[in-house]
DNA sequence: GGAAAAAGTGGTCATTTGACCATATTTTGT
DNA sequence: ACAAAATATGGTCAAATGACCACTTTTTCC
């Protein structure tokens, strides 16, 4: 899984081989089986998380039991609750395997060791936060705007790659929808 | 305007006053009337801006003509699209005065170089920033998990000032509901 | 101060959505 | 390999939503 990872900061870094040894050298690794928490609500989030391999999801549960998902983290992304891991205040959302997944784990000390040593690293980790801002504007923009059809294509044309690898009703979850709006559009794409 | 832009810096920072001249001495001020446009749809982004007295909305607008607003700017907060200002693309979005708008405003340039000069300045900043960040992800989970009135009970306890200085269409329109659900649920509580 | 524009609300109706249940199929776990 | 669990879909129905129109009130603009 280390390897994985190599490949991908190479990937999108021009990191020397002495960094990534710095990066790899304080990693933590940890397996998921499917459905274990990563993150629970109340929890503190303690660390940087790398999907080496597998899905993760990130969702908040009402107070009437239902599950919302407000994110998915395929391999190859970085997740964590960045409110809590700022503050070290208790998280109220839940981080957990969709499948079998194979995260690096990294302390809040020796990550922000890291992105001070390591410049690349630093602008790699500044491009990703930026991107995820703009992303959740888009995110925001598109839940108030678009009918539940637009945002089930608005989904498919985004994450490709996920649908096959989500329950339907998760899916439904992460859009604000009904599993039943779901496969009704599903059946209406179909038969279109 | 500036005076209570002082102000606000003291209020939030512990700049020096050589500081706050070096800031103030940079900046542009400029005044919107009611539903005059700061920044349009296909422009680049190319200020920073701080509303000193009135209100702003950040709106995006569909091919079929409908404003979706997803930001009120209220005096005492900044502004930008994050995205055309960052990159320097055209963004997707507008930003206009709800009322009578006074604003400071700060180039790309200039901010970056105050940022760099100024470390509570940067430090302000950042702290904003993440801000923004945990309350677009709050945003999120309240728009893909919570019933109109729920959006709209809690768009009143989080912004219960600017109630009064907007149209319903335009609350509406930023919880993503139509106007009609919204004065029912008026009614409703109203009668309740 | 007054006309025009905008806002707020009520009525009506068609459409959409979501809940619940049942059935068949697929996936998971041992 | 097979039983159990989970998933996907269809049917049904009630509730909620949004569009459109009309009227009254409030705000804006000159």
């Amino acid at each position: 899984m280390i390897p994985a990872f190599e490949t991908y900061l190479r990937t999108n870094t021009d990191l020397s081989d002495e960094a990534l040894q710095q990066i790899t050298a304080t990693t933590m690794t940890r397996t998921l089986q499917r459905n274990e928490l990563l993150l629970q609500e109340g929890q503190i989030c303690r660390h940087k998380t790398f999907i080496a391999n597998g899905l993760l999801r990130t969702f908040g549960v009402r107070e009437d039991g239902t599950e919302h998902i407000i994110q998915f983290s395929p391999e190859h992304s970085w997740t964590l609750d960045v409110e809590s891991y700022d503050r070290q205040t208790p998280t109220s959302f839940n981080i957990a395997a969709i499948e079998k997944t194979d995260v690096l784990l990294w302390t809040k000390a020796d990550f922000e060791y890291l992105l001070h040593t390591i410049p690349a690293l630093k602008n790699l980790s500044q491009e990703l936060i930026s991107r995820n801002i703009y992303n959740s504007r888009q995110r925001i923009f598109t839940s108030i705007s678009a009918t539940p059809e637009e945002k089930y294509e608005d989904f498919i044309r985004t994450y490709p790659g996920l649908l096959q690898r989500l329950p339907l009703h998760m899916i439904a979850s992460y859009l604000g929808i009904s599993l039943k709006t779901l496969t009704r559009i599903r059946h209406t794409q179909v038969h279109k």
